[in-house]
DNA sequence: GGTCATGATTTATT
DNA sequence: AATAAATCATGACC
């Protein structure tokens, strides 16, 4: 909705030149030694040139400070930023204006600031929350004393949200009018839903499976004896009060009341509230988030809207790797940092958002620099690797909203990359020279409710290989629930070839297509590039042992993928793809993501696909369903078949070595990209479709610093992954380096400049 | 199916 | 207007 034009303006934006004496005093360190990624902030320069911040750049950093819970930073931050309207209408500023002002205690500004501004649905929980609380307090004030429920309720009447930071969705107890609606449709064609009925029912509305049968059974139950319930209330108090009032439209009190009940909620997995047990069960997240369009009642089950509810969060960890996306806020490497808003973090500490969802990557170069940031919010999001995107990505229109990535990779080559401006971000680098190879075939299918994704691989990658698989894009893709990912092949001999590109295709309905081109350019490289939406993709860093096991979690809406972890020289490769369904329309993505790690040699990719590194032998394991047995030794996989998964609730995995990913929304589109050179990719088109819902990309950082491999510091400091197979560049955890840079604002604003970077990069 | 806990809302009283 | 009490509604749980 109105994000859009927020967005749009974003997207153009440019650089923001910053006063040179804010720079000079606050990020002098930047400039001066690129490489030093570290703490080299004592330099003193004071006579620097501007330092250039594109609108993203400074998203970025309010993001993590607010994530970081440094208000008064943040404070200083916007305070430093120079009157621009390339910033104006910039989300996450706005947001951080917000959040500085309720911290002063300069409501009036607040609420000046909630009114005045669309914001994303993401964000609605957070801004509510402080809406109210700004309310309560002033009247605490006032008052001087505490207030009771009922004054809280009198003050929730009296200072309803404004539609800028409320969808207008009616919420009683936690549900949705919508879903309400949803249910009641159900219940007036069968009281007594099956399953199947009732899971997809919760697909529809967010709910999950226990709640769904809780309220059948409830609702059974005071349809049945109404009288005895109904008239013991009623007879007491003979009062007829309507509470149509509030009920209605008009008032958006309820909210309040979900604010309330619910705001447990905005963790994913956040327990008491409401009810634990359900999360268990059924998705896990989509209590709060409840991004998912619900088909409103008169519609009937089926549609979906997407659009703007979808609120993508990610969480990546590395290092251990868990990976959680959740809606709400959260975070990652290995630490869940409830947060509140919406934001993405990655990495424990830094987290890029944009207001629609787009998230950046931080990489870091050399010691420990974040490299880049992408433009986040900017409509379109792609993902590219290292390869120009722009081709892929033109399409960037506002329909990506939702889209975002994360994206660790740096390429070498990578001068170019950073390019704040419109293009989302590119890696350059794939590896050239790494072999891929393996060989397995196995095929993986889950089902769900209907929808099934199949993935079936033989896959040989050889050398260098990048595959790629362009994917139909959303609108090919599925339809009812089913997806079918064909088999991707790579023959063995093309891999052999050496140098020979690659592609696959996956076409959802049917066998999979599965092509080389020798117009890719690159040297053997094999893309994929499916994804959908969710796609993750992350490389790990290791070391040599091997890994392999796989997990998979019957979530229904979470992808977990297990451990990752290659070793030695093998390289994985994962792929996961899910399928979504949505309800009875049935919409799915897919979700793929590869993982391979090299140890010398890493790429990431973003979403969609995966590259990997040099040698590897990737496994790939395919988790529900089929058996297939699978070669080789390490890889995991695991796909939940069952659709989307909100991000919000998805949670982690446990284990160690685990990613979990859920795929948020489906995605009506998929996202292709192309790797390297423009490659000439059926895919070209897709991009265009793509647009639409992607939400999720992944990827991931290593982390090695703290989880992952011990040697992995020792090797490289701090840095994190290693691109190119020359290994000049090394990824970092974006976030904690962000994070901890952004004690000092002026590393991170030096962080950011582009320039550096590529200096950086040059260096290395 | 029954019951509980909690929140929301309204009414009555101070 | 503030406070207290009564009711209602709803979701969760046993």
């Amino acid at each position: 909705m109105e994000h859009g034009a927020a967005a749009g303006e974003e997207g153009s934006a440019e650089p923001v030149l910053l006063h040179t004496e804010l720079l000079g005093r606050n990020h002098h360190a930047a400039a001066a030694s690129p490489s030093s990624s570290s703490s080299s902030s004592s330099s003193s320069s004071s006579s620097q040139p501007p330092l250039a911040f594109s609108p993203d750049h400074v998203a970025c950093v309010c993001e993590a400070l607010q994530q970081g819970g440094n208000l008064d930073r943040l404070a200083r931050f916007l305070w430093s930023l120079p009157p621009s309207d390339l910033l104006r209408g910039n989300e996450s500023l706005m947001k951080a204006r917000a959040l500085v002002a309720f911290h002063q205690g300069i409501y009036a500004e607040l609420y000046s600031i909630l009114e005045s501004h669309n914001f994303d649905s993401s964000n609605h929980p957070l801004l509510q929350e402080l809406w109210y609380k700004a309310r309560y307090t002033e009247a605490e004030r006032a008052r001087g004393k505490p207030l009771g429920a009922v004054d809280k309720y009198r003050l929730r009447r009296k200072y309803p949200l404004p539609r800028t930071i409320w969808d207008g969705e009616e919420t009683v107890y936690c549900f949705k009018e919508k879903s309400r609606n949803a249910l009641k449709e159900l219940y007036k064609q069968n009281r007594y839903p099956s399953p199947a009925e009732k899971r997809n029912l919760a697909k529809i509305t967010g709910l999950s499976l226990t709640q769904v049968s809780n309220w059948f059974k409830n609702r059974r139950q005071r349809d049945r004896n109404p009288s005895e319930t109904q008239s013991k209330r009623q007879s007491v108090g003979n009062r007829s009060y309507s509470r149509q009032p509030l009920r209605g439209r008009e008032v958006p009190l309820v909210q309040s009341s979900l604010v309330t009940r619910c705001h447990l909620s905005v963790f994913p997995k956040s327990e008491s509230d409401g009810n634990p047990s359900t999360e268990d069960e059924s998705s896990k997240g989509q209590e709060d988030l409840s991004p998912h369009p619900l088909s409103s009642s008169s519609d009937g089950v089926t549609s979906l809207s997407l659009p703007s509810h979808m609120e993508p969060v990610y969480m990546q960890q590395l290092g251990n790797t868990k990976i959680a996306l959740s809606s709400s806020g959260v975070l990652l490497n290995g630490n869940l940092v409830p947060a509140s808003s919406s934001p993405v973090f990655l990495n424990g500490s830094s987290f890029l958002q944009g207001p629609n969802g787009v998230i950046l990557n931080g990489l870091s170069v050399g010691a420990s620099q974040p490299v880049t940031l992408n433009s986040p919010k900017t409509t379109s999001s792609a993902v590219s690797n290292g390869v120009s995107i722009t081709d892929i990505m033109s399409s960037s229109s506002e329909d990506v909203k939702d889209f975002k990535l994360l994206q660790a990779s740096v390429p070498n080559t990578a001068t170019d990359t950073f390019s704040p401006s419109n293009i989302p971000v590119s890696f350059s680098g794939l590896i050239p020279s790494s072999e891929v190879k393996r060989e397995s075939t196995q095929t993986v299918a889950s089902q769900d409710g209907g929808s099934v994704v199949t993935f079936t691989a033989p896959v040989q990658i050889n050398q260098y290989g990048i595959v790629q698989i362009p994917n139909s894009g959303t609108n090919g893709q599925l339809l009812n629930g089913s997806i079918g990912f064909s088999s991707l092949q790579l023959p063995p001999v093309s891999v052999a070839a050496s140098q020979d590109n690659v592609s696959v295709n996956s076409s959802t309905s049917d066998g999979g297509t599965f092509t080389s081109d020798s117009s890719t350019v690159q040297q053997g490289k094999v893309f994929f590039s499916p994804l959908a939406p969710s796609a993750v993709v992350y490389t790990v860093p290791n070391s040599g042992q091997a890994v392999g096991s796989v997990k998979q979690e019957g979530l229904e809406r979470s992808l977990v993928f297990s451990q990752l972890m290659p070793v030695g020289q093998n390289t994985q490769l994962n792929v996961n793809m899910s399928s979504e369904n949505i309800s009875s329309g049935g919409l799915q993505s897919l979700a793929s993501s590869l993982v391979n790690v090299t140890p010398s040699h890493n790429f990431s990719l973003t979403p969609p696909t995966l590259l990997n590194a040099a040698e590897l032998s990737s496994g790939i394991s395919e988790s529900q369903s089929m058996s297939s047995p699978v070669t080789s030794t390490s890889t995991v996989i695991s796909i939940s078949n069952t659709n989307y998964a909100t991000l919000q609730n998805c949670s982690l995995i446990t284990s160690q070595d685990l990613l979990s990913i859920s795929t948020a929304q489906p995605a009506l589109g998929e996202i292709v990209f192309t790797t390297g050179d423009r490659v000439s990719h059926p895919s070209a088109q897709l991009q265009q479709d793509f647009v639409r819902e992607h939400r999720l990309v992944l990827q991931a950082v290593p982390d090695i610093k703290e989880n992952f491999l011990p040697n992995s510091e020792s090797k490289s400091t701090g840095s994190l992954m290693m691109l190119d197979s020359k290994s000049k560049y090394v990824m970092s955890n974006m976030v904690d380096t962000v994070c901890e840079e952004l004690d000092t604002d002026k590393k991170e604003l030096a962080k950011l400049q582009t320039v550096q970077m590529d200096e950086d990069m040059q260096d290395l």
